[in-house]
DNA sequence: TATGAATGAGTCTTCATTCAT
DNA sequence: GATGAATGAAGACTCATTCAT
């Protein structure tokens, strides 16, 4: 009836502002109070829009998660590779301790958006084919193979066993500690504080990639 | 109009009966088209029963689902449990490999009902609080890091690496390797075969357990 | 929230009532008001029932809508057989004037079916494939141009005229007259007294009809 | 942000000229899809204009809608009228049949419009309240009637039927035949090859025509 | 005048839950 | 206990219309 523009974005009228609140508010609702609460009509009015306008930016509700997720999980990816050390630098001890941490803070940034898709493994399957080469989270794989590769290869770790089995055991270990964390404290968001120290977890790992007696 | 259950149940008339068919439906909905596609309806038309019957035998839907959850987890982690090896019976290499496998079959059992949890953090909580101390999935893991601790008294692992470290890396990895699994193909039943091999997380996991050089 | 039994059918409750009353109201509303203004909530608001209802008894909106049209039709064209004249009985003057005056009340409860339908040619399609061979208004064509040949085989028309032509002539003005009363009352619905009378048509048609000179 | 309507109208800026590609585009997109498929946002896009500039030109849809209507139907008498022969020239056989053709021809062209205007009645109504005296549809209805008479007068068609009947059987039979030919093929839009030929239906139309035996 | 993002009532549909029988 | 029709709030989405720029 009345369309007036919103006020919500503080006199933001640049092109894409209400696109950009839309993605931020739906990934604030997802880590907040998880996927099954997320409605659009949660989404309008966290958003303090009306309910059409999400139709205005998006082709519907999953093109809206879906770029709010992949948004958010590149930035996340973009935070880890940052991490990744240059292979030689300091000590192999500090490295591994560095990108665990670097992995388990990924996971707990991942979680509340894997969630939500885990109950539709199509889009699931079609999130990870949203990314392009490199981009995702598989990168983050390839990375620390590489960075653990580079390291066999100067010989400050065993070459004799598989860097990608390492790296399966390290990130595994981070998803399990940010699920087993949302089991125990009941909120979808973890934090890397809730989730516990890694020094053990480093430890077994910097066993594995020592040589062997 | 008049009750007829004693065709699906076989002419089964002992008290409870409905009630463990019910549950038995509700797992196979689960596990075979995952928790998004579960509703009361498609429930009591699988299990050829009204509407209705549902609230006779439970509070509610929540109630039946995850009456029916943590049933099955409990089957998966009895499952679990009696793969667990006797300490210092065959090789630790063996009792590893065995321990991995185990894990991962928990995992993919476990993994769909998971998936319909997650979304909602509240009830994800209540679902681990549901179990009597000792008879959780939470139980797998301490079987696990007491079975590793026995071997290393018996010295057949090293006993300066942290038993826990090592039981939340076997099992992080193995809950990674199932979830990727799912990204990978698309559908929400994963399979051990689908999952593929674990030669070289057992691998990496038996280097943590020997004697530092 | 509360399910109670709605008290409209006066206490009836042999099974399938309100499926048939769901229908009834269908058909009211498409010959009251036109087929813009059938939404599933004014057909649940005209039965007194919930807006679900609907669903426990049909497929969907197209469903109780194609449902209600077929079962319309189905009596109109019911009617129209019921009125076709034995041929060699009476005069065919007399049998042509009740054909046409047949064909007109058909059509007259005909269009606000088809108006609705014409709006969408998928639909109007498969409304006509509904009808089983022999039951549908095509059927009504036949019966005319089976009268008519009869009648030319008597030797009481010409056997040098095309009764199927004859037959188009006959429901076409029908149609036309229908349609163009509902343009000049704005009403959607056609009684045989609005839409004036037939004489001259049905003189028309038996001249085509009658030996020529 | 600034206007470019000149991409579109090839320079055009006289006055009017956005009205008239407005009213061209409807009609187009009418004749193409039918009513049901016409939005204003349908329509902004194929004319290459921003969603509001209809309402810089016209009250709303439905105007818009009734102006392209009324101005389509105008076009379609035109042609009609302009097919009438003189009466007295050519053959009554021949004349006859060109009449019929273009009755056809007409009523083909105006079902996709009435089409929309079925469904609302009082649109309807006021469709054909729009024209002034002389111009609508029902102008070829009178312009037929005057030729069949003018030739009753010159004596090449018996003066004994109702001229206006048989324009009544004339037309009905054109529409009667466009309709079906939407049921039969399921596509809104009627071509005059499609609607097969009328040869019988011109035969028929001529006996009623000639003198009595 | 043109723009096009914003509006919000309204559409069809789903589904956990109730309760008279 | 069993039945299953009825309920109605809620979901995703559409679209004619408005108005600040």
């Amino acid at each position: 009836m009345s369309p007036r523009r919103a006020k919500v974005l503080g006199g933001e009228t640049s092109p894409g502002a209400l696109r950009r609140h839309l993605i931020a508010v739906t990934q604030h609702l997802l880590a907040a109070h998880g996927a099954a609460a997320l409605t659009t009509r949660q989404i309008a009015r966290e958003a303090q829009v009306a309910d059409g306008v999400l139709y205005n930016h998006f082709a519907g509700k999953d093109d809206l998660v879906l770029t709010a997720m992949a948004e958010r999980a590149g930035e996340l990816v973009d935070a880890f590779q940052a991490a990744v050390p240059e292979p030689g630098s300091g000590t192999l001890e500090g490295n591994v301790a560095t990108l665990t941490r670097a992995a388990l803070d990924m996971q707990a940034g991942l979680l509340p958006l894997v969630t939500g898709l885990l109950g539709r493994p199509d889009l699931f399957h079609g999130f990870f084919a949203t990314f392009h080469a490199g981009l995702g989270p598989q990168a983050t794989f390839a990375a620390t193979v590489e960075y653990l590769q580079a390291e066999q290869a100067l010989g400050r770790a065993a070459d004799d066993v598989d860097a990608a089995a390492v790296t399966e055991l390290m990130f595994g270990a981070c998803q399990l500690r940010t699920i087993m964390t949302v089991a125990a404290t009941g909120t979808p968001t973890v934090t890397a504080e809730r989730a516990g120290d890694l020094e053990a977890v480093v430890a077994a790992l910097l066993r594995a990639l020592r040589p062997t007696a």
